[in-house]
Formats: C-alpha cells, sequence, structure tokens
DNA sequence: CAGTGGTCTAGACCACTGA
DNA sequence: CAGTGGTCTAGACCACTGA
C-alpha cells in the first residue's frame, strides 16, 4: 500500500462519507503535505487520482473541490453487481452453470491458453429487482482459479471474489458491444419472444499484471437495458 | 508546451514511423533523462502518458517495451471518419437533410437551451468502402455554428470542421447505447428488411470549456457494426 | 548481480486566481 | 498581492527481473 493510496483513499473516504460535501474545497496541497508529513508531489499523486476518478475538481490558482456531479464512472470498470446498484436496483444471479471444461480454439485465443486447455465456465442469469436483464457467461482459466467453483457464486461479484480469494484485480477490458436478435433458447430465459433485440458484448480482462484473468460475454435484453459510456478526449 | 508533452510527442513519432518496433524496447528512463538533460520524473511522465495510451508496456524489473496490440482506441474520442480509417475502410457521408429548426423538448434539454431556440440539423448517412453502414443525426446550437451549414458536409469529418472552423474541440461526450429493431425507414436506407438490429447510441458531446456543442443519435446496422471499447480500472 | 521501473523527498520557479 | 495548482529538478531507496 503506497503512501499516495492511503492518501487517496483517506480523502476519498472524507468525500463519500459527506464530511467534505460537494464543491467544498479541500485543503491545499501544501497543507495536505505538512499535515501528513509527506512531500507535496505524494499528494498531489493521490489528488491526480481522485480528479481521474472525477471525485475532485482541479483549477490553477483555485482550491481543489470536491466534485457535484453525480457518476461518470460509465467509461470506467464495473461489475454487473456494481452498475446495478449505482443505477438504484438490486442485482441479483441465479448459476445455471459452474462447472470445468475444455477450452475450445476461440476461447483458447481469447484467454491465451492452449486449446484443449481447462477452463472454468460459469453461466448466469443476473437480475435487477428481480427482472431478468442479462444472460453472462463467464470463463477463467482454471489453473489460477479453479477454487472459485467452491465458493457461492449468485450472491456475489465476480471481481469482487477475484479480489477476495484471489488477490487479483481487473483494471483493463477490451469489450466490443453488437446488436443482434435473441435465439429461442435465449429468449425463453428472459421470457420473452425469440427475435427480440439484445445487446450482446464480448470482453477480455487484465488484471494489474496485465495478465489475462477472464473471457466473458453478457446478453442484456434491448427492452430494459441501455449501456452509459463516458468518453473523454 | 511542457517538457513532458515534448518528450511524449517526440516518443510516439518514434514509434508511428516505425523507428521503434513493435516489442522494441525503448531506452531506459534514466538513460533518457541524461541523453535528454531532464530529470528522471519529467521522462516517467512522459512514458505515463504514452502507456496509458497503450502505446508502450511497462513492467517494473524489466525494460519499456513498444506495445504490438493494434488500436485500444475505443475507449476515447473518435468521429466515424477517424474510426473508419482505423478499420481500415474508406469512409463517405450522404446528407440527406442539412437545416435550421426549432428544438423541441427533448432536444433543447440535451443541448442546454431553451424549447423553441433555433437548432442546427445535420442528418447523414455514413457509408465505410461504400457500404452504408450507420445513419447519423447531428443538432447544434444555432448561435454558435450557423456558418457550418455553408460548408462541405459530405467529405468531412464533422468534428474536424468544428476544430477547423469555430476552434471547438470535442474532448468530452457521454454515451447510451442500446439494441433497438429498425422501422421499416430506416431498414430502407440501408436496403435491409424491416426488424433488423441495430444498435443506437445517443451522444452529448462537450468542449474543452465544458459547454454542449453536440446532440446526437447515430443508427448503426447490427449485421456489419460492432463497437470496440477499452475500458480502464 | 547490475539494471530496471516504482515510489518518494524537499525543494524550486511558474501561471493563474481572486481579494 | 498572497495563495493556489502546474511543472520540474536531482537526488534517494525499494522491489523486481534476468543473466
Amino acid at each position: 500500500m503506497t503512501i499516495r493510496l492511503q492518501i487517496s483513499e483517506k480523502l476519498r473516504h472524507r468525500i463519500e462519507s459527506g464530511d467534505l460535501q460537494a464543491l467544498a474545497a479541500i485543503p491545499s496541497e501544501r497543507e495536505l503535505a505538512q499535515q501528513l508529513g509527506v512531500s507535496r508531489m505524494t499528494v498531489r499523486g493521490a489528488i491526480d487520482d481522485l480528479v481521474n476518478e472525477g471525485l475532485l475538481i482541479r483549477r490553477q490558482g483555485r482550491k481543489t473541490v470536491v466534485s457535484d456531479e453525480k457518476i461518470s464512472r460509465g467509461a470506467g470498470f464495473t461489475s454487473f453487481s456494481e452498475e446495478m446498484r449505482m443505477r438504484g436496483w438490486q442485482p441479483r444471479s441465479e448459476v445455471r452453470q459452474a462447472t470445468t471444461m475444455q477450452a475450445d480454439v476461440a476461447i483458447a485465443a481469447q484467454l491465451g491458453i492452449h486449446t484443449g486447455a481447462r477452463v472454468i465456465l460459469i453461466e448466469r442469469v443476473r437480475f435487477a429487482d428481480d427482472e431478468p436483464l442479462a444472460f453472462e457467461r463467464v470463463y477463467l482459466p482454471h489453473t489460477r482459479f479453479q477454487a472459485i467453483l467452491a465458493l457461492d457464486l449468485a450472491n456475489a461479484s465476480l471481481y469482487d471474489l477475484l479480489e477476495r480469494e484471489f488477490g487479483t484485480r481487473p483494471v483493463y477490458a477490451e469489450e466490443s458491444v453488437e446488436a443482434v436478435l435473441m435465439s429461442s433458447t435465449e429468449a425463453h430465459i428472459f421470457g420473452l419472444e425469440p427475435g427480440t433485440p439484445a445487446l450482446l458484448t464480448r470482453r477480455v480482462t487484465r488484471d494489474e499484471q496485465d495478465t489475462l484473468i477472464e473471457a466473458a460475454t453478457t446478453l442484456y435484453r434491448g427492452d430494459r437495458y441501455r449501456m452509459v459510456l463516458a468518453r473523454h478526449r
């Protein structure tokens, strides 16, 4: 845990707890550095992180201020569970399958392993406020994450589990998004008619060491779900 | 122009020109600092920027290396024209409408102007390699961008025009993406059947002063187009 | 082991803001 | 004008990699 992270977490906590209200000024960088007994550059680093998250607004010559905008996290990384909570919906899952299998050519290529190598497949129907919203299929390398099959996958965010149980944090993903029509099998999951439009996302996720940890596809029903993104620069 | 920017541009140029090939190592931070007569922290900053862009890969203990991945710009900001060129397709447009109208409640809310205020509407069919790929509807505030109606909209990127002719640069957008079925009017544009799946994006764009400059919807045919995103953290 | 990137320090001078 | 954030310096020690 770096000093920079400690400071940004401390500030984040003060903001999220309401100690620092929206548009309130935080202490100046020099003040914080002196109070905390660290160098100003270190304080700046911590503040950089919060500015990038959209929690703080910085302008030259003025004091740095707590942002009053809601969330612009769309661009970043959220698990299904997190995203639903941010939208004010209650997330829940139903596990349809959690098993070990052999990687076919496509999965192997995505995960950067050999064809035929063992992978974990987790299929879940994701609910928001008790309505089925998405069908998710996740592949994980077996060697590293084997133990996950013993855990409770219904009531947890997969990313939380990866972090808590395996100490790995997803930090980068490449994702594609396309519009498709549901097959009858897919439609059945949601209690809809075949031919209902759906968003199909394919995602490959990496951890801090840039190691591939997950390949996933998610099918969101088009009549209830809209993806939200923030794009910069 | 900061030293940091000068250094990152210099490195970016060496990479894009092929002077530094994929997976080739760049000089160490200490070497660069000495060569350029600057401090190592400044060099690190420049490298940070390129790492964030995905051009360089950095790992503790090893040399920093040029990335071999194609493009991961998806997360950022690209005009339709840019995006198509990056994918190796030739972009082209057909202007269906370019006119002035009064903002209805929805448009006014999106652009942050009064209902009934004048707005510019530009409707274009966007082609890739002579195949119609998307149908785009863009609203601009009339007061600021009136002169755009006199320009050639068929052969230009709108963002290029905004930058060249009005000195305004789109830097932030909020976008939503959903799956829909084409109406018969929409399908007709693409020569497809009604009910073909499509990606519908809605976007609101701001410039460096955080001023709203554009509200746009784009309908991409689902059978040919897949959106690509890079998500961080 | 030498060399690398990761983090941090204690300063400096600058441009900008608002009183 | 004092105070702020923006940039930069010239070091230091650390953890990690690969020979």
